[in-house]
Formats: C-alpha cells, sequence, structure tokens
DNA sequence: ATAACAAGGTCAAAGAAAGTCAATCGACTT
DNA sequence: AAGTCGATTGACTTTCTTTGACCTTGTTAT
C-alpha cells in the first residue's frame, strides 16, 4: 500500500462518520505518516480536488492547519448541469475518469452505471487511431450525452 | 514449454480457485520468469484480453500494479460471449442499438443502463467528422467494453 | 515595530513502476 | 532456402509517487 493511500483513507475515515468537515495538521501527520510534510499536499492535489467532490482551506503561522471539506451534492439536475459546464468541447480521459467518480460517490450514478460510462470512454474501447484533439473531442460529447441520458431517467 | 505460456498458467492458477481476480507486480513476475518485464505486457496482451473474457487495470509509479479480472460465464456471461462474437471489428449504429435492446429485454441491462449505452454510441454523441468506418469500428470497441463491463459487475 | 518562530505552500528533481515499439529469434511451412 | 508468425528482448517513454530545499504567511515575544 502506498502511503498516499494510507493518507487517503485515513483522512477519508475521518470525513467518513458525521460530520463533513475535517481540520488537521499539516506537520503533524506527515511525523505520524514518516513522510515529507509537503506529501500530504501531494495527496490534497490528487485525491481531494474539487473535481473529486472536496475543497480545502488552509492557514499558514503558529496554529496553523488545514481544512477539507466534502461538497454534498443536492439535486440531480443541479449536478447535471455544472457537470456539463465543466465538459465544454473537449475532455481528457483523466478528467473524464474523474467525473464520473464524482458522479458515483454522490450517489447520481450506480456502481455498476459508473462502470459503464468508464468503459465507454476508456483508453482500451478508444483505441483507435485518431488524434487526441478528436478523440478529447468525441469523449465530451459522449460524456454529456450519456449524463443527459442519466439524468433523464432518474426523474422519469 | 515457452516462457509465455508458464506466465500464462500461472496467472491462471492464480484466478483458479476462489477469487476472480489477481493482482501483481510486474517486474517481480518478470525476476520470477527470468524474463523482459514487458513479456509480461506480451502474456497479458495475447492471452487476457477482452475478447478472451479478461481485463486489466493498472498503475504506474511507486507502489504500481497490474490487476487481471475474470468476467466469469454464469448466465448473462454467455449472453456477453454470444454478442461479443456478433459484434466483431465493426458494428452500425442500427445494429448497436438492436444489441443494446436485446440486452434490456432479457434483463441483463436495466433501463437506465441501456440509455447510457445508446447515448454513448448515438448520432448525437458520435456527431465529430470521421468516416463510417472509422465510428464504425470505435463503436464496436466501446460496445464490447461496456458489455464487459456491465457483464462484471452483474456476478460482482 | 520588529525579530523570531511556527506553520503551511511550491516546485523541481529523483525514484519507482508500468507501457510501447521495433528489432530479433526460432520453429514451422512451403 | 525463404517466408511467416508467434515469442522474446531491450531501449526508450510515460505516469505516478516521494522527497527536500526554499518561499510565503501568520503569530508571538521583545
Amino acid at each position: 500500500m502506498r502511503i498516499s493511500d494510507s493518507i487517503e483513507n485515513f483522512i477519508k475515515e475521518m470525513l467518513g462518520e458525521d460530520s463533513h468537515e475535517v481540520e488537521l495538521r499539516r506537520n503533524e501527520l506527515a511525523e505520524y505518516f514518516g513522510c515529507a510534510p509537503s506529501q500530504i499536499n501531494y495527496v490534497l492535489a490528487t485525491r481531494f480536488s474539487p473535481s473529486q467532490g472536496y475543497m480545502t482551506e488552509s492557514h499558514r503561522g503558529g496554529g496553523g492547519y488545514i481544512r477539507i471539506v466534502r461538497v454534498v451534492e443536492t439535486g440531480p439536475q443541479k449536478m447535471a448541469y455544472l457537470v456539463r459546464d465543466r465538459i465544454g468541447d473537449s475532455i481528457s480521459e483523466e478528467e473524464a475518469l474523474r467525473i464520473i467518480g464524482h458522479l458515483r460517490d454522490s450517489g447520481n450514478a450506480t456502481e455498476t452505471e459508473a462502470s459503464l460510462m468508464a468503459a465507454a470512454l476508456g483508453g482500451k474501447a478508444m483505441a483507435v487511431p485518431l488524434t487526441p484533439e478528436v478523440k478529447n473531442a468525441l469523449r465530451a460529447r459522449m460524456l454529456k450525452s450519456m449524463i443527459l441520458a442519466l439524468a433523464n431517467k432518474q426523474n422519469a
């Protein structure tokens, strides 16, 4: 198990139960896990980014802290609109997968539905001789179509 | 006995008993068999491809891994195999939609899942300047990926 | 005020896997 | 003998992780 994963799990466990919010000391956590403090920033950047449904604030200086807030989604329609705005005309595979993960985590897509979408957009499926630009454009269109289909079914 | 066969057997044995999922380190395995690491990729490509009923995911970097998932054949999976045979390397939009309809009618896909697949393959999503040949090839790959994902979730 | 201290932030480099691809090898076939 | 095709290898690439040196910002004591 990678250290980054351990840290991620640790934080998610803290968030898991009741509150949507944790506060922690960067140096403490780093020492606890025996890693460089900046490793914490890495974890925040790669696992608790806005596109993964989290926001972070922090404060430097004496008594500093890092606060991680889980953003809860309310209303499938709103979600769909938000995500559509984020997608635009072109999207990378990584970003697409992140959005799909977010849909799953927020309960807007079942496990299976998320897997289906990921399968359609994944590298294996799109392993066809096209330029990255064309692939990204195609992905954006497909993802939007699928999210619309999802939203459509949900309030049907 | 060729090394590739040994590696194939080794992996299949690991998969054999209980779980339909193995995780392994590429470099470790290569060292164990005394071959080049890329040999592992060769084995995966030739013996554990989607059309052979397997899916693989992997992660690079520190703590990387390769995960191989077998799509087990129980009831619905037979369906998947059949459909896969029917799809081949290229498929029209009409034919794809027909297959999706069958999946829904036979209870192998929910309404939403079927809509999702249709949305991904539909004309709107694929409205990008590509030749019909390329579109059909792409559709075939995507449909196969999605059906595998579906089959995989069903007996998870 | 200001110096010292106590956080957290940034970024680039090093390290650790895995992926790709073209060249080569070897066993059959013709 | 030449050709074919799967198997094998290794050099090079890409992706992700980890670390550390240096920077910025806030607090506290003088």
